[in-house]
DNA sequence: AATCTACATTATAATAATTCTAAACTGTTG
DNA sequence: CAACAGTTTAGAATTATTATAATGTAGATT
C-alpha cells in the first residue's frame, strides 16, 4: 500500500486527475498500516470529517468504483443489504460478525489452503474466498426435518 | 427436502399457518429433486403463474424470510445487485462463473472440508461458505497473429 | 496569466430492492 | 359460528445506488 501523502502522483499514473476530494479519499483510505472494511457511508463520514466540509456521495461512489476498477479497492459480498470494500486486495478469507456487521480479516494462518477437486471444461479458477459467519453463542436456531 | 404435497403439515409444525400462498409456494420451492437458486422476482412470478393469480411480493417476502429463518432456505452472497435464494441448505459451496453469471452447485466431494483455525471468543460460526470464482480461459489472452 | 476544454463534483432526481403500514382477510380455537 | 390472532395485500416508505445536468476545476494551450 502507498506510504505517504504523495497521491498527487499515485492519481495521475492511474489516469485520474488529482481533485482534493480524491487526494483526501487516498489518504483516509490508503494511508494506514492496516487494511480495512468499510461501506461507502462509512466513507462519506469520515471524509467529511476531515476535510471539514461535505463532500457529494456521487463522488464517493465514484471515486470508489474507479479505485475498485484499477484495482486499488476490492468489493467483498457478505448480504445484499450494503456493498463493502476492502483496502486488502489480495485474495483473502474473512469472518463476518452478524451481530455487529463487521468484518475481520483472515491472515493466511487462520484457514487452511481450500482444496478444490472440481474442475470446470474451458474456465480457470480466478479467486477462492471463505465466508465464515459467526454470531452471539446464546443465539439458538431450531432445526426443521 | 419435503418429497410429495403434504406441506400443510409441515408448515404446521413450523408455526406457520398453512395459507394457500404459503402451500404454494412450498411446492414450487421443495417439490422437486434438484435444489435451485432463485430471486425474490424469479419465485413471484413463478408462483403468480402455477396460482393463475397475482401473490403479493410482500408476502413472498415474509414467506422467503419465515423459510429462511427457519433453516428451510438459505441466502447466498455473490454480488450485492440481489439476493439469492438457495433450497439446498445443507452446508455446500458455490462456483460462480463470471462470463455467465450462473452459480454451479458443489456437491460434498468437490471442496474439501474447511478447516478453520481461527476462535472469536463467545461467537459460534453460523456458516462457512466457499465462492469460487472462474472465468473462461483464454479470456485475458489478446492475440496480435 | 488568461483562456480553453475535458474531466470532476455536486445537488437532486430517478431507479431498484426491500421493508413498513394499516386495513381487509382467513385459519384455528373454543 | 364467533372471536382472535396471524396473514395477505396494495401501496407508501426506506435504503442503496445510479443517472442527470449544471457548475466547477485541473492541466494544457495560447
Amino acid at each position: 500500500m502507498v506510504k505517504n501523502c504523495n497521491f498527487v502522483k499515485k492519481l495521475r499514473d492511474l489516469g485520474l486527475r488529482p481533485t482534493k476530494q480524491r487526494v483526501k479519499m487516498c489518504e483516509v483510505l490508503f494511508n494506514r498500516e492496516k487494511t480495512f472494511h468499510f461501506t461507502i457511508n462509512d466513507l462519506v463520514k469520515m471524509i467529511s470529517e476531515e476535510m471539514n466540509e461535505k463532500i457529494s456521495l456521487a463522488t464517493v461512489y465514484n471515486t470508489v468504483h474507479a479505485f475498485q476498477k484499477k484495482g486499488y479497492l476490492k468489493e467483498i459480498s457478505i448480504n445484499s443489504d450494503k456493498s463493502y470494500f476492502d483496502t486488502n486486495t489480495s485474495v483473502h478469507h474473512h469472518f463476518y460478525d452478524e451481530d455487529t456487521h463487521q468484518l475481520i480479516d483472515c491472515d493466511e494462518n487462520d484457514i487452511d489452503p481450500v482444496n478444490i477437486k472440481k474442475n470446470i471444461t474451458g474456465k480457470k479458477i480466478n479467486s477462492v474466498e471463505v465466508l465464515v459467519k459467526v454470531a452471539s453463542d446464546n443465539q439458538n436456531q431450531k432445526k426443521f426435518n
